[in-house]
DNA sequence: TTGTAAGCGTTATCAT
DNA sequence: ATGATAACGCTTACAA
């Protein structure tokens, strides 16, 4: 009726629990306990309860990513490399959503510090004393796919936005734009706040002044629809660049709406080339991150942190480059 | 230095590890003990070991949802709804990738079998016997959110993809598109199978034959515009369906750099009404699956299955809508 | 109301 | 090489 257990296995292949055990996991035995056990094994289809093994040895061979939305696209490429990374080195990837708020965050870590899983790689929206509190205290290893203060003690490993907003702004000016806008996801957002910086940053460097900047409600596709009347007419704007894909797709529809074309009337540009840089019509420059390396860096970060919880804490800065597509010139 | 256990805190509260338990889990206690338990708890830092307690009481308060591809946007549609219900009633919902084999999906029910979580939604891509086996055999609840046999004896809620193709032939038809191609993706998945049959006999019903059929090699946005060519030149066709959403905006990216205008050269209809669908350019009429509610439904099913198991299985049809967009005349 | 102690299903230590 | 047994950290009878 109920599930078997080792203790059973053991029973019907008259032998100890210990020795199911170890021909379980391999350790040494002759060729005959091995096949009787093997025989009761297949027999009874016993699968070992993976709770119990961990409550033992003291590792679940899971490990979690935490974002914050997964219907954003950025996402998925970061969780494919992690994904990779994790399975290869014998662990299984659990994902979990944060939500949008930083109490969520820290409840998230706070729970999993028993026993939920071995590591975690989170990648907050916002961060506060409390969630970098959670981080320091908490039982397993954490590394944060974000920007972070050094003083979190935490592996990191974060993208350079700024860099990769100059590296728009130097496209779109050496294509003859001026008049650069730039929308904003929320400013009270880790990638908000840095995104913002460079975009003043780049415009300054190349002597010119905001065309107009403005902020979305969120990171997403209706956000960006939303917030697009905000941006001045056509006439004062050549250009806008997006701090991410969706935004930036929500911004064509409107211009598109208004019956403005991209590239001609104004150019669009993206952050994070993600898949739907490429699905977007016309496809999407984009500004990429590195959201694959940053994933398979963070996720390796966590498997040597795992390894040897003392190593000194390494802070990562993935470089930025530009995928040009046809909503530039 | 280590991780506190119960046993710390009783020691830290002086009082016994019973007691502690008893506070914690909200059961009768005097307001003074409470009292101390509360402030050791707080002083430690304590937080529950999750695998011991499961270990003990036999559930795990999480439940898996394991999709083929993250990346496909169906899925977050799901996944959503699904979070939603199972985090109400107290469960922590986690997320696993299958990938597209089907010994992928056995081998992750079978190991789900113990400790992992106390339930699973699984919407598989492809069927065979050794998953029926898997699921039945499997010692938690699960209920699938796709089409298997009702010999599985398993709960199931799937979409009515047939009637969905019916409704996008219907409008097709009442917008004078007559030459309708279909771009199924694989044609051994289980969806793929039903939505050939689905569009054949649409066109039945109508009189009509196919303009053509394709296969892509899977549901995804670069297999879609590989398969584009395969379809007939222009002239041949006024209308394509395609399998879902990503192969949809894939067919109308390889249109567009044929220089051949959507509607009005050629009406495309994807499926499924992810977000991708209002996202794309020009929005894309969708057959609505109901996958928001296939996911609540599922969701719902496995936890009353939870509580009761020996309750019948059911087998749950949502109905199918049409999302009308630009894509089409 | 509180404490004692017996498990939950494993693995690891120690004999044999 | 194999077997008995003590943990792992928790909950829950049962006793007090």
């Amino acid at each position: 009726m109920s599930r078997p257990t080792i203790a059973a296995v053991a029973r019907a292949a008259g032998v100890s629990v210990a020795s199911v055990s170890r021909v379980l996991n391999g350790l040494p035995a002759t060729g005959e306990m091995t096949e009787r056990v093997r025989r009761a094994v297949q027999e009874l289809g016993y699968v070992p309860d993976a709770r119990a093994r961990s409550l033992k040895v003291g590792r679940t061979f899971q490990l979690t990513l935490a974002v914050a939305d997964v219907g954003n696209p950025v996402y998925v490429t970061m969780m494919r490399a992690v994904e990779e990374v994790v399975s290869a080195a014998g662990y299984r990837l659990v994902v979990t959503t944060t939500g949008r708020d930083v109490v969520d965050e820290v409840a998230l870590v706070r729970g999993m510090a028993r026993g939920y899983a071995d590591g975690l790689v989170i990648s907050p929206l916002r961060v506060d004393d409390d969630l970098i509190k959670s981080i320091r205290e908490c039982e397993v290893p954490v590394v944060v796919a974000g920007n972070v203060p050094a003083r979190a003690g935490v592996d990191t490993v974060r993208a350079n936005s700024p860099k990769g907003i100059r590296l728009a702004v130097d496209h779109l000016v050496a294509r003859g734009r001026r008049r650069i806008a730039f929308l904003n996801g929320p400013a009270d957002t880790v990638p908000g706040t840095a995104r913002a910086k460079g975009f003043a940053d780049a415009l300054k460097a190349h002597d010119l002044h905001p065309a107009a900047t403005a902020e979305a409600a969120d990171f997403t596709f209706p956000a960006g629809r939303a917030a697009a009347p905000r941006l001045p007419a056509a006439g004062k704007l050549d250009a806008v660049i997006c701090a991410n894909d969706l935004l930036a797709v929500g911004v064509m529809h409107e211009l598109a709406a208004n019956g403005l074309r991209v590239p001609e009337d104004v150019a669009v540009v993206g952050m994070d080339d993600s898949e739907l840089a490429e699905q977007s019509f016309p496809p999407l420059t984009s500004v990429n991150l590195g959201s694959a390396e940053r994933g398979r860096r963070a996720a390796e970060l966590l498997l040597a942190r795992i390894e040897d919880s003392t190593r000194t804490p390494r802070r990562i800065v993935v470089q930025p480059s530009l995928s040009v597509r046809r909503s530039t010139p």
